[in-house]
RNA sequence: GCGCCCGUAGCUCAAUGGAUAGAGCAUCAGCCUUCUAAGCUGAGGGUUACUGGUUCGAGUCCAGUCGGGCGUACCA
């Protein structure tokens, strides 16, 4: 709707002779009572006019016209601004489109044809997935649903490590749990993986191999079943919050040589070492980032001859270049800030066009039990896993409490507002909008004989005309800007205010406006409203990932 | 020390550079013989951490100060 106004305002730009390089700006007023719409370009322009703002305002509004019943009035206000109001027949005629377009409302077209990769948990699989891990697989998730709403072919790609140090202080720490059920004394190292998680695994093996392990030093065993194990625990945790990847990356597949004895990680130092870029000092590689201005360089390959963190990563996203994607987004976690500057350096030294990457880098929750805040930790306890959560609070509220506050704010989880089965919890007010206008139906069915399900002529639509009304047809109309918006912010976080926003108006309307009740004929008008009101806010969630149910 | 993020009502958080800084919770006052009161209406509550700057206009952008978080590994 927002596009709407701008070829008329800049034909009126036109016909009154001002040129000017500024974007036309559309936005909603905070204030309702100042317009549905309103543009800010007579301020933008009266500089370099050297004109009055008003009074270029008021130029620009003699050269304006809108197509009859659309807008119903413009006026200029405040410094400059001037304000459209729409023709409350133009609004409702609007949302008829909305139950014409159904499931496909507020689909785009942007991102047709282009191809997205969207990058995100990316758990070693070294331990079950926590709280922190969750936020940034629901920020992710979301960000890729926005994606294929306007039209992108999304791959949902999860990147992961089985191998290096870490994986072997894996399987030596579940070996030793196995050496203590073969009833060997163990002294395990404080440097390794104390959860409980870890005798579940040795205990797997004990009971399929029995003592028979117990005398050899190798790992293999131990490696395997740990990384099966865990990775399908966090596969679970990842399906009960609805997250489906459809590409798991193992960064091994870097280190492997091809038929011409180079690797991509080797194909990767040779490239930065023919610009300059590749120092040898300490026994290790070195990626000369001193030379961009930074204060130290970067370990590539490490004096034991294992690559660190950053060459593959170098190499990772080199695959995302050659599998033709248009836009990379990563979703990080704000302990991964320091990952990425390095890798974008090195990818612009290799001649590639760093622009179609983004970062989303999601800030660390904090979790509040009774009024007690527990921060996140790493390594023990079991009380920031993710699976704890869910079951606590369920997925919905889940996701939506991760995505409910913006990604650079700090996120702090109120545990018992989640579980809250009332008005306060945010999750319970969205679907209760939603089920209330279905048990409306049901109701209106058995009443008036009204089939939302057959009904196909929303004309009766037009006969609406008081405030709470109009204002709800309006509020859905926004609901295309709210998804791009999200979309171009990378914040599923705006979608949920728009919801939180939408189901406030229902909520309104129902209580100020009779529907069964009423005449026969606005009867049918505002249950036509309702189900265009259902229907945005099923395609909203679905973009959050948060079910619509039928009752409650 | 350096880099990134944050600082807004008692609490949790909004506010694409726009008009009188908004919601929810909490507090107080109203609304169900009527379609889900898990709802609605209203009231009180603010020097947007501080100091400068940029401009028609700054919570928003820039510089600095103070406070908090996360990094600052030959961990990822």
């Amino acid at each position: 709707m927002h596009e709407f106004f701008i070829p008329f305002i800049s034909d009126a730009l036109k016909s009154a002779g001002i040129e000017t390089d500024k974007p036309v700006q559309i936005e909603q007023p905070a204030d309702r009572k100042f317009g549905d719409f309103s543009t800010n370009i007579a301020m933008l322009c009266a500089k370099e006019c050297r004109r009055n703002p008003r009074e270029l305002a008021g130029e620009l509004l003699r050269h304006l016209s809108f197509p009859a019943g659309t807008v119903a009035k413009s006026e200029v206000a405040g410094p400059g601004f001037i304000n459209f109001y729409l023709s409350p027949l133009f609004i409702m005629k609007s949302v008829e489109q909305i139950l014409l377009d159904g499931d496909a409302y507020g689909k785009g077209r942007s991102g047709a044809g282009q191809r997205a990769v969207v990058e995100y948990v990316s758990a070693n699989p070294t331990g079950p997935l926590t709280i922190g891990r969750g936020r940034g697989g629901v920020l992710g998730d979301c960000i890729a649903n926005l994606l294929e709403t306007q039209g992108y072919e999304v791959t949902r790609e999860y990147y992961y490590n089985d191998a290096g140090k870490q994986m072997t202080i894996l399987a030596e720490s579940v070996r030793y749990r196995y050496l203590e059920l073969c009833e060997q004394a163990v002294d395990f190292p404080p440097t390794h993986y104390q959860g409980e998680y870890i005798r579940d695994i040795a205990e797997v093996v004990f009971m399929e191999h029995s003592t028979a392990l117990a005398g050899s030093g190798e790992l293999g065993v131990f490696k395997e079943a740990a990384e099966t194990i865990i990775f399908n625990s966090i596969r679970a945790t990842l399906e009960r919050l609805g997250i489906r990847h459809d590409s798991f990356f193992n960064e091994h597949t870097l280190y492997i040589k091809d038929s011409e004895g180079t690797s991509p990680n080797q194909r990767v130092i040779d490239a930065l070492a023919s610009k300059g870029f590749i120092g040898n000092h300490e026994g290790a590689t070195w990626f000369m980032t001193t030379k961009l201005g930074q204060e130290k360089d970067k370990v590539l390959v490490k004096s034991s001859g294992e690559p660190s963190y950053r060459l593959p990563d170098i190499a990772y996203h080199i695959t995302k270049f050659d599998r033709k994607f248009d836009r990379m987004i990563n979703v990080f976690g704000a302990d991964h800030i320091d990952e990425y500057p390095d890798v974008l350096e090195a990818l612009k030294i290799l001649g590639y066009d760093t622009g179609c990457i983004e970062i989303a880098i999601n800030q660390f929750v904090t979790t509040t039990v009774e009024g007690q805040t527990l921060k996140m930790s790493t390594r023990k306890g079991n009380a920031d896993l993710l699976d704890d959560l869910i079951d606590d609070v369920g997925a919905d509220a889940t996701r939506l409490f991760f995505i409910m506050r913006g990604k650079d704010s700090h996120l702090n989880f109120d545990v018992e507002l989640a579980k809250k089965q009332s008005k306060d919890n945010p999750v319970f007010y969205l679907q209760y909008a939603h089920a209330r206008i279905c048990s409306l139906l049901r109701m209106a069915k058995q009443e008036t004989g009204f089939d939302a399900d057959l009904v196909n002529n929303y004309e009766g639509l037009s006969r609406l005309e008081s405030p709470s009304e109009i204002q709800l047809g309006f509020s859905l109309l926004e609901y295309p800007h709210w998804a791009r918006t999200s979309l171009r912010l990378l914040e599923p976080q705006k979608m949920v205010e728009y919801l939180h926003s939408l189901s406030e108006q229902y909520h309104r309307f129902y209580q100020e406006c009779p529907i069964i009740k009423a005449e026969p004929e606005i009867t049918e008008a505002r249950l036509l409203l309702s189900i265009a009101t259902r229907q945005v806010l099923r395609n909203g969630f679905r973009i959050l990932g948060i079910s619509a149910p039928e009752a409650m």
